[in-house]
DNA sequence: TTACAAGTGCTAAATTATTAGCAGTTTTAA
DNA sequence: TTAAAACTGCTAATAATTTAGCACTTGTAA
Protein backbone atom coordinates (compact mmCIF):
# COMPACT_ATOMS: atom_id res chain seq x y z
CA UNK A 1 0.00 0.00 0.00
CA UNK A 2 1.30 3.31 -1.19
CA UNK A 3 1.63 5.97 1.33
CA UNK A 4 0.50 9.35 0.66
CA UNK A 5 3.09 11.79 -0.37
CA UNK A 6 3.55 14.87 2.18
CA UNK A 7 1.84 13.57 4.94
CA UNK A 8 4.41 10.97 6.23
CA UNK A 9 7.26 13.22 6.46
CA UNK A 10 9.35 14.11 9.50
CA UNK A 11 8.96 18.46 10.43
CA UNK A 12 12.94 18.57 9.25
CA UNK A 13 12.31 16.59 5.86
CA UNK A 14 8.76 18.45 5.24
CA UNK A 15 10.65 22.08 5.41
CA UNK A 16 13.45 20.64 3.28
CA UNK A 17 10.98 18.98 0.46
CA UNK A 18 9.02 22.66 0.58
CA UNK A 19 12.53 24.27 -0.13
CA UNK A 20 13.36 21.94 -3.00
CA UNK A 21 9.67 22.35 -4.38
CA UNK A 22 9.89 25.93 -4.41
CA UNK A 23 12.97 26.40 -5.90
CA UNK A 24 12.44 23.72 -8.01
CA UNK A 25 16.44 21.99 -7.38
CA UNK A 26 18.69 23.13 -4.94
CA UNK A 27 22.07 21.81 -3.05
CA UNK A 28 22.62 21.08 0.20
CA UNK A 29 23.81 24.62 0.64
CA UNK A 30 21.15 26.56 -1.19
CA UNK A 31 18.55 24.22 1.23
CA UNK A 32 20.16 25.30 4.16
CA UNK A 33 19.76 29.05 3.27
CA UNK A 34 16.31 29.25 2.79
CA UNK A 35 15.19 27.39 6.17
CA UNK A 36 14.63 30.01 8.79
CA UNK A 37 16.42 28.46 11.67
CA UNK A 38 18.64 26.17 9.83
CA UNK A 39 20.38 23.00 11.36
CA UNK A 40 23.79 22.26 10.43
CA UNK A 41 25.18 22.04 7.05
CA UNK A 42 25.75 18.32 7.65
CA UNK A 43 22.46 17.73 9.18
CA UNK A 44 20.70 19.16 5.57
CA UNK A 45 22.98 16.79 4.05
CA UNK A 46 21.96 13.64 6.11
CA UNK A 47 18.39 14.51 5.68
CA UNK A 48 18.65 15.12 1.71
CA UNK A 49 20.14 11.03 1.64
CA UNK A 50 17.74 10.22 3.78
CA UNK A 51 14.66 11.84 1.47
CA UNK A 52 16.54 10.45 -1.67
CA UNK A 53 16.65 6.91 0.44
CA UNK A 54 12.99 7.40 0.61
CA UNK A 55 12.44 7.94 -2.75
CA UNK A 56 11.58 11.18 -2.57
CA UNK A 57 14.76 12.72 -4.19
CA UNK A 58 17.03 12.52 -6.58
CA UNK A 59 20.41 13.99 -7.13
CA UNK A 60 22.74 14.99 -10.06
CA UNK A 61 25.80 15.71 -10.03
CA UNK A 62 26.85 19.35 -11.18
CA UNK A 63 30.51 20.18 -11.11
CA UNK A 64 31.99 18.98 -6.88
CA UNK A 65 28.31 19.10 -5.69
CA UNK A 66 24.83 17.40 -5.45
CA UNK A 67 21.58 18.93 -6.98
CA UNK A 68 18.61 17.92 -5.79
CA UNK A 69 15.23 17.70 -7.39
CA UNK A 70 11.99 16.21 -6.52
CA UNK A 71 11.20 12.48 -7.96
CA UNK A 72 7.65 13.79 -8.56
CA UNK A 73 6.14 15.34 -10.95
CA UNK A 74 5.89 19.25 -9.43
CA UNK A 75 2.38 19.26 -11.29
CA UNK A 76 1.47 16.56 -8.99
CA UNK A 77 2.93 17.84 -5.54
CA UNK A 78 1.04 21.09 -6.58
CA UNK A 79 -2.15 18.75 -7.42
CA UNK A 80 -1.86 17.13 -4.23
CA UNK A 81 -0.63 19.70 -1.59
CA UNK A 82 -3.76 21.66 -2.97
CA UNK A 83 -6.36 18.68 -2.65
CA UNK A 84 -5.26 18.49 0.58
CA UNK A 85 -5.62 22.35 1.70
CA UNK A 86 -8.93 22.03 -0.07
CA UNK A 87 -10.35 18.97 1.80
CA UNK A 88 -8.83 20.16 5.51
CA UNK A 89 -9.82 23.76 5.55
CA UNK A 90 -12.22 24.32 2.82
CA UNK A 91 -14.48 21.18 2.98
CA UNK A 92 -13.52 20.32 -0.41
CA UNK A 93 -15.42 23.32 -2.34
CA UNK A 94 -13.27 24.59 -4.54
CA UNK A 95 -15.63 28.14 -4.75
CA UNK A 96 -14.48 28.69 -0.83
CA UNK A 97 -10.59 27.97 -1.61
CA UNK A 98 -10.90 30.67 -4.41
CA UNK A 99 -12.30 33.22 -2.07
CA UNK A 100 -10.12 32.59 0.72
CA UNK A 101 -7.49 32.92 -2.47
CA UNK A 102 -8.72 36.10 -3.55
CA UNK A 103 -9.03 37.44 0.13
CA UNK A 104 -5.24 36.67 0.20
CA UNK A 105 -3.72 39.10 -2.32
CA UNK A 106 -6.51 41.45 -2.57
CA UNK A 107 -4.47 44.50 -2.24
CA UNK A 108 -1.36 43.84 -4.45
CA UNK A 109 -4.28 42.13 -7.01
CA UNK A 110 -3.41 43.99 -10.12
CA UNK A 111 -5.63 44.32 -13.44
CA UNK A 112 -3.77 41.42 -15.40
CA UNK A 113 -3.94 39.04 -12.89
CA UNK A 114 -7.93 39.65 -12.15
CA UNK A 115 -8.18 39.46 -16.06
CA UNK A 116 -6.35 36.31 -16.15
CA UNK A 117 -8.86 34.86 -13.53
CA UNK A 118 -11.69 35.85 -15.33
CA UNK A 119 -10.65 34.31 -18.03
CA UNK A 120 -10.29 31.23 -16.05
CA UNK A 121 -13.45 31.17 -14.77
CA UNK A 122 -15.04 32.17 -18.09
CA UNK A 123 -13.03 28.90 -20.04
CA UNK A 124 -14.73 26.76 -16.93
CA UNK A 125 -17.72 27.58 -17.34
CA UNK A 126 -17.58 26.61 -21.83
CA UNK A 127 -15.70 23.34 -20.58
CA UNK A 128 -17.68 22.82 -17.10
CA UNK A 129 -20.84 21.30 -18.70
CA UNK B 1 9.70 34.85 18.64
CA UNK B 2 6.69 33.12 17.28
CA UNK B 3 7.23 30.43 15.54
CA UNK B 4 4.76 30.03 12.75
CA UNK B 5 1.60 27.54 12.56
CA UNK B 6 1.64 24.57 10.77
CA UNK B 7 5.30 24.09 9.76
CA UNK B 8 6.92 23.16 13.77
CA UNK B 9 4.22 20.58 14.27
CA UNK B 10 5.61 16.86 14.31
CA UNK B 11 3.72 14.27 11.68
CA UNK B 12 1.45 12.71 14.81
CA UNK B 13 0.56 16.30 15.81
CA UNK B 14 0.18 17.32 12.01
CA UNK B 15 -2.15 14.66 11.28
CA UNK B 16 -4.29 15.63 14.55
CA UNK B 17 -4.34 19.16 13.76
CA UNK B 18 -5.98 18.61 10.39
CA UNK B 19 -8.69 16.13 11.52
CA UNK B 20 -9.55 18.97 14.04
CA UNK B 21 -9.73 21.79 11.30
CA UNK B 22 -11.43 19.41 9.18
CA UNK B 23 -14.38 18.65 11.61
CA UNK B 24 -14.07 22.08 13.44
CA UNK B 25 -13.59 20.20 16.74
CA UNK B 26 -13.05 16.44 17.75
CA UNK B 27 -13.04 14.27 20.99
CA UNK B 28 -10.09 11.96 21.49
CA UNK B 29 -12.10 8.55 20.04
CA UNK B 30 -13.08 11.02 16.70
CA UNK B 31 -9.48 11.81 15.72
CA UNK B 32 -9.01 8.48 15.91
CA UNK B 33 -11.49 7.08 13.74
CA UNK B 34 -10.36 9.93 11.18
CA UNK B 35 -6.53 9.30 10.94
CA UNK B 36 -5.96 6.39 8.22
CA UNK B 37 -3.74 4.02 10.63
CA UNK B 38 -4.21 5.34 13.80
CA UNK B 39 -2.00 5.13 17.05
CA UNK B 40 -3.41 3.29 20.20
CA UNK B 41 -6.53 6.06 21.96
CA UNK B 42 -4.13 6.04 24.62
CA UNK B 43 -1.22 7.64 22.67
CA UNK B 44 -3.81 9.80 21.04
CA UNK B 45 -4.91 11.48 23.76
CA UNK B 46 -1.16 12.54 25.10
CA UNK B 47 -0.52 14.16 21.58
CA UNK B 48 -4.02 16.28 22.26
CA UNK B 49 -2.69 17.29 25.34
CA UNK B 50 0.37 17.65 24.18
CA UNK B 51 -0.85 20.15 21.55
CA UNK B 52 -2.79 21.97 24.23
CA UNK B 53 0.34 22.37 26.11
CA UNK B 54 2.19 24.08 23.21
CA UNK B 55 -1.06 26.13 22.56
CA UNK B 56 -2.25 24.98 19.65
CA UNK B 57 -5.76 23.76 21.36
CA UNK B 58 -8.04 24.19 24.21
CA UNK B 59 -10.90 22.09 25.02
CA UNK B 60 -13.52 22.02 26.63
CA UNK B 61 -15.64 19.73 28.72
CA UNK B 62 -19.29 18.26 27.90
CA UNK B 63 -20.73 15.63 29.46
CA UNK B 64 -17.79 13.41 30.52
CA UNK B 65 -15.31 13.66 27.87
CA UNK B 66 -12.93 16.68 26.39
CA UNK B 67 -13.79 18.38 22.98
CA UNK B 68 -10.39 19.88 20.99
CA UNK B 69 -10.50 23.07 19.02
CA UNK B 70 -8.25 25.30 17.41
CA UNK B 71 -6.78 28.54 19.14
CA UNK B 72 -6.04 29.48 16.39
CA UNK B 73 -9.04 31.24 14.76
CA UNK B 74 -10.19 28.51 11.70
CA UNK B 75 -9.66 31.62 9.34
CA UNK B 76 -6.76 31.91 10.24
CA UNK B 77 -5.44 28.87 9.77
CA UNK B 78 -7.05 28.80 6.12
CA UNK B 79 -5.21 31.85 5.93
CA UNK B 80 -1.95 30.48 6.30
CA UNK B 81 -1.96 27.01 4.94
CA UNK B 82 -3.28 29.25 1.64
CA UNK B 83 -0.39 31.38 1.63
CA UNK B 84 1.99 28.33 2.15
CA UNK B 85 0.94 26.51 -0.79
CA UNK B 86 0.81 29.37 -2.72
CA UNK B 87 4.07 30.14 -1.86
CA UNK B 88 5.67 26.92 -2.03
CA UNK B 89 4.17 25.89 -5.57
CA UNK B 90 3.29 28.59 -7.39
CA UNK B 91 5.36 31.05 -7.01
CA UNK B 92 3.16 33.24 -4.72
CA UNK B 93 0.83 33.79 -8.20
CA UNK B 94 -2.79 33.27 -7.36
CA UNK B 95 -3.79 33.36 -10.92
CA UNK B 96 -1.62 29.65 -11.09
CA UNK B 97 -2.78 28.56 -7.83
CA UNK B 98 -6.92 29.36 -8.78
CA UNK B 99 -6.14 27.10 -12.34
CA UNK B 100 -4.87 24.29 -10.27
CA UNK B 101 -7.69 24.58 -8.14
CA UNK B 102 -10.24 24.01 -11.11
CA UNK B 103 -7.68 21.89 -13.25
CA UNK B 104 -8.56 19.90 -9.90
CA UNK B 105 -12.32 19.65 -9.91
CA UNK B 106 -13.08 20.04 -13.76
CA UNK B 107 -15.07 17.38 -14.17
CA UNK B 108 -17.56 17.09 -11.49
CA UNK B 109 -17.25 21.23 -11.16
CA UNK B 110 -21.16 22.33 -11.64
CA UNK B 111 -23.14 25.02 -12.83
CA UNK B 112 -23.56 26.95 -9.66
CA UNK B 113 -20.29 26.78 -8.80
CA UNK B 114 -18.91 28.04 -11.62
CA UNK B 115 -21.16 30.97 -11.71
CA UNK B 116 -20.43 31.52 -7.71
CA UNK B 117 -16.79 31.60 -9.24
CA UNK B 118 -17.51 34.00 -11.90
CA UNK B 119 -19.20 36.05 -9.03
CA UNK B 120 -16.21 35.94 -7.36
CA UNK B 121 -13.96 37.26 -9.83
CA UNK B 122 -16.07 39.76 -11.04
CA UNK B 123 -16.32 41.36 -7.61
CA UNK B 124 -12.42 41.29 -7.16
CA UNK B 125 -12.80 43.33 -10.52
CA UNK B 126 -14.74 45.57 -9.04
CA UNK B 127 -12.98 45.94 -5.70
CA UNK B 128 -9.39 45.17 -7.50
CA UNK B 129 -8.54 48.79 -8.07
C1' DT C 1 51.45 18.12 -9.46
C1' DT C 2 50.23 19.46 -5.25
C1' DA C 3 47.80 21.55 -1.63
C1' DC C 4 43.59 23.80 -0.38
C1' DA C 5 38.70 24.21 -0.51
C1' DA C 6 34.52 22.23 -0.92
C1' DG C 7 32.18 18.33 -1.42
C1' DT C 8 30.22 13.52 0.26
C1' DG C 9 29.38 9.05 3.26
C1' DC C 10 28.96 7.22 7.45
C1' DT C 11 28.41 6.14 12.45
C1' DA C 12 27.21 6.95 16.90
C1' DA C 13 25.25 10.12 20.26
C1' DA C 14 21.63 13.27 21.70
C1' DT C 15 17.18 14.79 21.36
C1' DT C 16 12.40 14.51 20.38
C1' DA C 17 8.25 12.00 19.33
C1' DT C 18 5.39 8.24 20.12
C1' DT C 19 3.52 4.70 22.70
C1' DA C 20 1.46 1.50 26.39
C1' DG C 21 -0.61 0.88 30.46
C1' DC C 22 -1.65 1.81 35.35
C1' DA C 23 -3.99 4.82 38.72
C1' DG C 24 -7.43 7.86 39.57
C1' DT C 25 -11.88 10.53 38.34
C1' DT C 26 -16.31 11.38 36.49
C1' DT C 27 -20.59 9.92 34.35
C1' DT C 28 -24.35 6.92 33.78
C1' DA C 29 -27.85 3.93 34.70
C1' DA C 30 -29.79 0.37 37.49
C1' DT D 1 -25.81 4.90 46.14
C1' DT D 2 -23.14 1.83 43.89
C1' DA D 3 -20.97 -0.74 40.09
C1' DA D 4 -19.57 -0.49 35.46
C1' DA D 5 -18.15 2.14 31.65
C1' DA D 6 -15.79 5.75 29.81
C1' DC D 7 -13.00 9.07 30.62
C1' DT D 8 -8.34 11.70 31.96
C1' DG D 9 -3.34 12.27 33.96
C1' DC D 10 0.88 10.56 34.29
C1' DT D 11 5.31 7.96 33.92
C1' DA D 12 8.53 5.30 31.90
C1' DA D 13 9.95 2.59 27.86
C1' DT D 14 10.66 2.42 22.93
C1' DA D 15 11.15 4.21 18.41
C1' DA D 16 12.23 7.71 15.26
C1' DT D 17 14.38 11.90 14.09
C1' DT D 18 18.03 14.99 14.14
C1' DT D 19 22.57 16.09 14.90
C1' DA D 20 27.84 16.51 15.03
C1' DG D 21 32.01 15.34 13.42
C1' DC D 22 35.53 12.32 11.41
C1' DA D 23 37.32 10.03 7.26
C1' DC D 24 37.47 10.13 2.56
C1' DT D 25 36.92 12.04 -2.35
C1' DT D 26 36.82 15.34 -5.91
C1' DG D 27 37.47 19.69 -8.05
C1' DT D 28 40.32 24.02 -8.50
C1' DA D 29 43.89 27.03 -9.08
C1' DA D 30 48.69 28.12 -8.45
Amino acid sequence: MKRSEHVDLSRRERQIMDVIYRKDSATAAEVMDNIPDPPSYSAVRALLRILEDKGHLKHDKVGPRYVYKPTVSVDRAKTTAMRHVVSTFFEGSVSQAVAALLDLQKRDLNEEEVDRLAELISQAKREGR
